[in-house]
Parts: structure tokens; sequence; C-alpha cells
DNA sequence: TATGAAACGGATTGATA
DNA sequence: TATCAATCCGTTTCATA
């Protein structure tokens, strides 16, 4: 069982989500709290698992990868094994895998250097999942990976 | 024009996407160089925008929003001004907002506490952009936000 | 754009309430 | 679980190649 969260550590939550390089000493500033307390109480949250890491947040323009899609798979053999995130994990432009409710059994938010690049990867997901794919092309992202309210 | 990402940056952004935390020094181990010249070369990154910034990755489940859901838009009124991201980015369950190609205009991301909040949220969404939603609910999370292949 | 050295400040630990 | 104080180590800047 999870404990329960308290204020304090929401907060240091909230900070850390937005800004993942923030100083023990700053943190203690903005909650409150001596530096050594806020450590320990983030050495916690790290502990239990509430914090699970830390991401630098990169331009997908500039790093090459201008171009992200979402896929939605459906099984073409109803009786085979649902094994398909071992099967796709190996594919490394695929940034998240999802199992949903609905007409499609995944989604798959990927991202790719061109539009080859998108086609020779559905073709590589096809053969390693034995799927149907249906792809829905982002044009921009006004918005993406916002803190969640803590 | 962004300029060409040189080798060692990619190490960099690598390793800051995965290790956001990683000290300087042992940025400077892992890919060869001094502390300083390391320091720089972020900084730089930093400055020309391929580095955004630094975030925390949270648990959902333990931090109170276990259900994740996907919500797609479609405008009910064909000749209104696309402004829906302005009118959205207010909804801090709405994690991500992408502009798409296909029958829908937008996909969200959302992240919520219960089947009731997630009602909620579909209510407010109608109610601030006019649109009407289709919403897949993720059962589970194989694998979420992992690094670019930089 | 790289380096090493110096100065500074933040991280970490331990004793204690 | 909090604090303070001490130590340690990383960050940042600067002079230089």
């Amino acid at each position: 069982m999870s404990a329960q969260l308290e204020p304090i550590d929401r907060s240091i939550l909230r900070e850390l989500a937005s800004n993942g390089r923030c100083s023990f000493t700053d943190l203690a500033d903005r909650v409150g709290l001596s530096v050594s307390a806020v450590h320990q109480r983030v050495r916690r949250l790290e502990q239990r698992g509430v914090l699970r890491g830390y991401s630098a947040r990169l331009d997908g323009e500039q790093v090459g990868l201008p171009l992200t899609a979402f896929i939605s798979l459906t099984p073409i053999d109803p009786a085979a094994p649902d094994d398909y995130p071992q099967r796709l994990q190996h594919l490394p432009q695929i940034e998240s895998c999802y199992s949903v409710a609905g007409e499609e059994s995944y989604i798959l938010r990927v991202r790719v250097a061109s539009p080859v690049g998108l086609e020779d990867l559905l073709r590589q997901i096809r053969e390693a999942a034995k799927v149907a794919t249906r792809t829905t092309v982002v044009l921009s992202t006004p918005f993406e990976n916002r803190p969640p309210a803590v």
C-alpha cells in the first residue's frame, strides 16, 4: 500500500516535475524546511517509487526527429498470445506503449526522422507483432507532458 | 537553422534524457571531456533550446491520478476559429495536446483520479471548446516516455 | 572549443531533539 | 521527522592554449 502523500511532499513533487534539476537548497526555501529535511524526503520519495527518475526534455526537431505519430494496433489473429509490448520494445522509435480499452488494443506514440522513417517503422511493427495498424500523424504540439496537478 | 549536433552532444543528450540529474562530473567521465567543457556544452544546448528543461518522472498511481485516457476532439462548428488549445490549456488534467491529421482535429492525453473525474473533465472540455469527444481509456502502460534514440 | 585551477556553493552525513 | 554543523564534492568561473 502506498502511504498517503503529505502536502510538503506534494510541493516537492510539483517543483521537481517542472524543474527536475532544482537544488535541494532551492527546494528547501520553497517548501520552508531545512535542506537536510528536504533531502531525506526526496530520498524517501525515490525509494517508495513515487519519484521514478528524472529526464531532460529534448526538442524533437533539433534532435533530428521532427515527425511524431500515434499508431493504434489491432491484432490480426485473435488467438495469438498478448505479448505485443515485448515484441515491440526493441524499436527505439516507439516512445510509449499503452494498452487500451476500445476498438484497438494498443496505442503507440512514436517519433521518427521522416515519412520514410515512419513507413519503415510501420513495416517493422506489423512484422514483429502481426497486427493491423492505424496511424495518425501529429501536425503540431501545442503542449506536451505538462506536470500533473499533484 | 539549428546547427548540426556533434556526436558528443548526442551522448550528453542521451545521458540527460534518461538521467536528468546526472552531475557534470559524471557526464564528463562518460563522454571523456573535462568537467568545464561539458558544462559549456550543456549550457549551449540549453540556450539553443535543444535541451528544453528537466522533469521528474512521477508514479501516477501513487500520486493519486491512476486513470489515463486519450480524448480525441472533433469541432462541432466547422466555421469556428481554431483556438482549441488556448481554450483547453487551463485544464491541468490535460497533460498533452496534439494537433493531428486525420478524422479528428486534436488528441489529448489526460490524467485523472477516477471515472467521475474523467466524466467531469469531458464535460469541461466540451463546454470550453465546443467539440465532440471520443475517449479511449488506458488499461495499463507497458512503457512510456522512453528517451528518443538521439 | 578545450583545459586546469581556484573559489564558491550545494550535497551529504552525523549528532541530537 | 526535524535541525544544525561539519565535511565533502560538484559547480562555476577564469586564465590560458
